[in-house]
DNA sequence: CAACTCATATGACACTGTCATATGGAATAG
DNA sequence: CTATTCCATATGACAGTGTCATATGAGTTG
């Protein structure tokens, strides 16, 4: 294979990802404005500037398009959340505060994407370590906070009810009159009992 | 109007509510069995024993049938963990603990069914009474351990937790190497916390 | 018995995801 | 430079879906 091969090769190629990513643009944009019944084939390939069948070039159909999205959706986030850890001009503990509203920021500002991102299947590598690269910021910033060894429980404790929290805005069951609480006030809550209000964790239940 | 023109129309509205709760059961029955995808009017009439043009003389359109789906589940859900608290052979801490484990139980044994209560609209009466009922309930079950005035914002961690746990249980983010805890590990610490982990509230962020 | 009401059945339509096939331009070989 | 191969794209087709308009027929009413 010379040179002009690989380059002519790589120019083709470029062009076909170019449209790929128009594919995953478009999808991104109708899904963030017309909900997941708005992703239809015929009107990302329409938005993309290519024909309804041309997605099933780039993707084996559409779950794999929509899985992609997902993926783009943790990398993102993860993006922000490692640049939310990298500025250490405030405590650990602000730092993960923040980034536990970042999280629910997603939710509140695309919460389309953001249900997709827990409803997609996430079993392929690309998912796997998309969603990894999040959680594992995660648990560092928790392990900033209670340390290397605890941080594993605390961490998916944290997860698990910032990922709650961020549910029960997006589908209205926070804001009821039952619990007269805000998201910031819970999130606030949940960082103080990881910092200091939770007993040491038994082994036996 | 006579009695028996009352009779008549009761008997009447009895085999229309007959068919109703066909529909709803037959959809029902899909839901769990086959996923959001297997709801299918034209399935959930022939499985009713009806055509698929049927439940539009019930419901308004599909949309609504499920919302009925998500008013029972819900509903269904608030007797469990009424008979629950009404068990009062143990402490509360444990009922409150089985509380949440009853409703985490609903995500692992029929994930669609769960998926559907915190997805479809929750804007009808019906819908808000049959939810506002699970969240008295679970309000007055935090009662029980961290009393009246604290438990609103406790019920609303706990309750936003439990559901976040069960969320990524659902999406199989839980079963990760990242955190090497189990789901029962995660709600015992979380009762834990409540229980007397979390520092008097502040008012001021 | 006649008129009416209303749940149900059926035909039709637009829209969807998906596949088979055709097309045309770019990449490669001689 | 030409011919051939490859591959992204376009298009036709098909089954399946939700939904509406209309027809039918049994049950209710007077």
């Amino acid at each position: 294979m010379t040179l002009s091969t690989r380059m002519a090769a790589v120019t083709r190629t470029e062009t076909a990802e170019a449209t790929r990513q128009a594919l995953v643009r478009a999808a991104s944009e109708l899904l963030d404005q017309g909900g997941p019944d708005a992703v239809t084939l015929r009107a990302v390939g329409a938005r993309a500037g290519v024909s309804r069948g041309a997605p099933y070039g780039h993707f084996e159909n559409k779950g794999h398009l929509l899985a992609q999205l997902a993926i783009n959706a943790w990398s993102s986030l993860a993006d922000d959340v490692e640049h939310l850890r990298a500025n250490l001009e405030s405590t650990s503990d602000i730092r993960l505060e923040r980034a536990v509203l970042a999280l629910i920021d997603v939710a509140r500002r695309r919460p389309h994407r953001y249900a997709l991102m827990f409803s997609a299947p996430a079993d392929t590598p690309a998912a796997l370590k998309a969603a990894g690269r999040l959680e594992g910021v995660f648990l560092a910033l928790v392990a900033d906070v209670v340390g290397e060894s605890d941080a594993p429980r605390y961490g998916a404790l944290l997860m698990s009810s910032a990922h709650g929290i961020a549910g029960m805005e997006l589908s209205g069951h926070l804001a009821k009159d039952t619990w007269r609480v805000s998201v910031e006030q819970l999130v606030h809550m949940l960082i103080d009992a990881i910092r200091h209000g939770i007993p040491a964790a038994r082994d036996s239940p």
